[in-house]
DNA sequence: GAGATTAGTTAGTATAGCTAACTATATTCT
DNA sequence: AGAATATAGTTAGCTATACTAACTAATCTC
């Protein structure tokens, strides 16, 4: 395939895998770029705002609002630190519970497509997420 | 690897590659719901509102936002059909050629990406892709 | 201590998603 | 034929997510 053509497709083919499964995370009432955010911090560890801002490739006033929401709802903390211009952000018991929830929908669904998919051609998924994910870095 | 941690990192994969092509994309002043909805009907053919939203996997009120804001930038035209209530709504030449602009710059940056990746892993990407499209229409 | 830098917020704008409620046209069923 | 129903799109109103520019507060540098 001409690497026109994957970038095309990969283009595409993500996007509807995220409109896809927005469906699934509107039912925890929680937006994807906060539910993105807030797996940095519970499986990354707690950051500052800046630092959060970078891995998820935000401007600042971005990850300030996404921050904003993510507290009204009751899914992070933020902590001083020793430099009070920064925050220490970190996920509530509450935030890593409903992140939980949010994953393992969204493992249930995809699942559920996966039938449609023999054990090696899941294998070879899990490997192009990898590929992926070497890309993006790379962009 | 587990099928959930295949989830997990589809998701955040698929968010992050999003968020580094939409800097591309903003070069043409042009959103990225706005730059799939074109490609659909530059390379999938003219078709009404309704076919657009179905196929793009948004609400027809969504849908006709992202349809007015084609027209306003002279991207899309509408076209009465028999039945009264549709529009036939098709790509202008200028939007087919903003298109395949986009679409050169995206190939561009993705093709430096692809420099860290062999022959062999690019066409692995390309069969990926395949198998990505597939999932997404189980979903 | 003055000036420069850094961290984050506020203000203002635009896109993109939704539901609910509406208009206009077409179809169906007496 | 005319009434009821169904379908296609739009409008209104809400929320989230993204940006830049301009601001405040704290820290660092000289």
């Amino acid at each position: 395939m001409e690497p026109s053509a994957i970038a095309d497709r990969l283009h595409s083919a993500s996007i509807h895998l995220l409109r896809r499964l927005r469906a699934n995370d509107r039912a925890s009432g929680i937006g994807p770029a906060q539910i993105s955010a807030l797996a940095v911090l519970v499986f990354g560890g707690p950051r500052s705002l800046g630092e959060l801002a970078e891995a998820e490739q935000v401007r600042p006033p971005t990850m300030s609002r996404i921050v904003v929401g993510l507290e009204r709802a009751g899914l992070v903390r933020r902590r001083e630190t020793e430099d009070r211009r920064r925050v220490r952000l970190e996920p509530t018991a509450k935030g890593t519970r409903i992140l939980h929830e949010g994953r393992k929908r969204r493992v249930e669904s995809l699942t559920g497509a996966l039938h449609s998919l023999n054990e090696g051609e899941v294998q070879q998924l899990g490997h192009l997420t990898e590929l992926l994910e070497q890309i993006v870095r790379k962009l």
